[in-house]
DNA sequence: GAAAAGTGTAAAGACCGTGTAAAAGTCGTC
DNA sequence: GACGACTTTTACACGGTCTTTACACTTTTC
């Protein structure tokens, strides 16, 4: 149970002893709104991964004294935050083994950023849909604007938003990035995992459907804001310095 | 990290056996400021990419002998170089299978210069953006101008700067190397996806507005300074030594 | 001191980024 | 397999921004 709340910036753990491979998940998914912590041994992994609420943890097979299933075992004893075993591709054997220990997914060594963002998603996502049982108050606030995060909902004041898909999942990737500017590049893959293409407008077809729905003028963004060349970001009309 | 330095003529290598192709690639690009290389043969072009430092490489996926992907893993085992695969038109596997081995993106066979550009700059770009990832400074400070990077904002002393985006940027490329001189070309790459054209006199007009919304006298700069036949540099006016 | 080179800045129009309606494409459902 | 809902692409308008140009002015060079 010691999964993080789920209406911050994902937490998440990486415990390698490759310091380049951290540093390296660190840099790309930092600017993705992540906050990446990375210890390189066994035991403090699972002193770190016990000690604090994670999202996820991502978990190198091979680790100099203890080794991945052993530190997995350990933070299974006290933690049910999901796993992700980097492991050599296609590793069946071990693949299998690590899945009854209670690992969530496989990420082969040569993973690709859009492959690590995407199974990563797929594993939080997972999991905070169990945790909606636990926490049905998960919410993302924003000024007048209220999502609840387990029940993909959102409204605006007391009036209930009616949202398709991708507008909910823009709008929060929007509002937990309040206050910065998010590109649409960015955007694109907050919400969908799938590349962005230099000529791609369908995040601005969004926004301004979105817009719509919450009443935001166009010409006069209180709540999301056009950053021109640069993307778009939600402000706090309440708390907005200008 | 074999890419090329960022502050040079932009190179560029076509990896393509039709040789009219190429050579329309270099007439296009060349007065742009691109330096461009041609080889027609996968062996040669895994030999040229790896040999010398790209910005960017663009691949043919069909070539004799050899095809593309193999290409482009071998490549990929040497060098990070931004690696563009010319292919037919929705391809779509393809697309799926090179982005795995490592493409940065596509471009499609009956492209238009317009999208060749844009796709090398994008590509480009983002190689260049990740490498800066490390220092993501919330807040750059110079004397009683401070810039909120991440809402791409900006303020003197308590008063809002409303800077267009070419404005900011050169601003934070001005601050973030405060107290040195930075030349007209080194800004114009800060800013812009651009290479310096001899003739360019946009930097002096945007210093020009820059100064004037900082409300700093043409006839005694004192927070960003010019610097005859070299660039210009801010500076802190508390600290200046003189 | 004159010529050459470098810089400041106003003005203008080319160019680019964005908003949005509408068409086209995609996906799921019955 | 046809319908409906959703998403993406296309197309165009509009407004702001960037670059170019031109000329005044300053500094350096010879």
């Amino acid at each position: 149970m010691n999964s993080a709340p789920a209406n911050e910036r994902p937490r998440l753990l990486v415990i390698d002893d490759d310091r380049k491979l951290c540093r390296l998940i660190g840099d790309y998914l930092s600017p993705l709104g992540y906050t990446v912590a990375a210890v390189h041994t066994g035991p403090e992994g699972v002193e770190m991964a016990t000690a604090e609420p994670w999202h996820a943890v991502i978990l190198d097979l091979m680790l100099p004294g203890m080794d991945g299933f052993e530190v997995l075992k350990a933070i299974r004893h006290k933690s049910d935050v999901p796993v992700l075993m980097l492991t050599a591709r296609g590793d069946e054997a071990d693949r299998i083994v690590g899945l009854e220990i209670g690992a969530d997914d496989y990420l082969p060594k040569t993973f690709s950023t859009r492959e690590l963002l995407a199974r990563l998603r797929a594993v939080t996502r997972r999991s905070r849909a169990g945790a909606k049982v636990d926490d049905p108050e998960a919410e993302v606030v924003v000024g007048a604007i209220r999502i609840n995060v387990g029940a993909r909902t959102a409204v605006n004041g007391d009036e209930p938003l009616v949202l398709t898909p991708v507008e909910y999942d823009l709008l929060l990737a929007l509002a937990r990035a309040r206050g910065r500017v998010r590109s649409r590049e960015a955007l694109i893959e907050d919400i969908r995992d799938r590349h962005y293409d230099v000529f791609d407008r369908s995040i601005d077809v969004h926004i301004s459907a979105l817009r719509k729905k919450l009443g935001d003028d166009a010409k006069h963004p209180r709540i999301i804001r056009t950053v021109r060349a640069a993307g778009y970001m939600m402000v706090n009309p309440d708390e907005a310095a200008h």
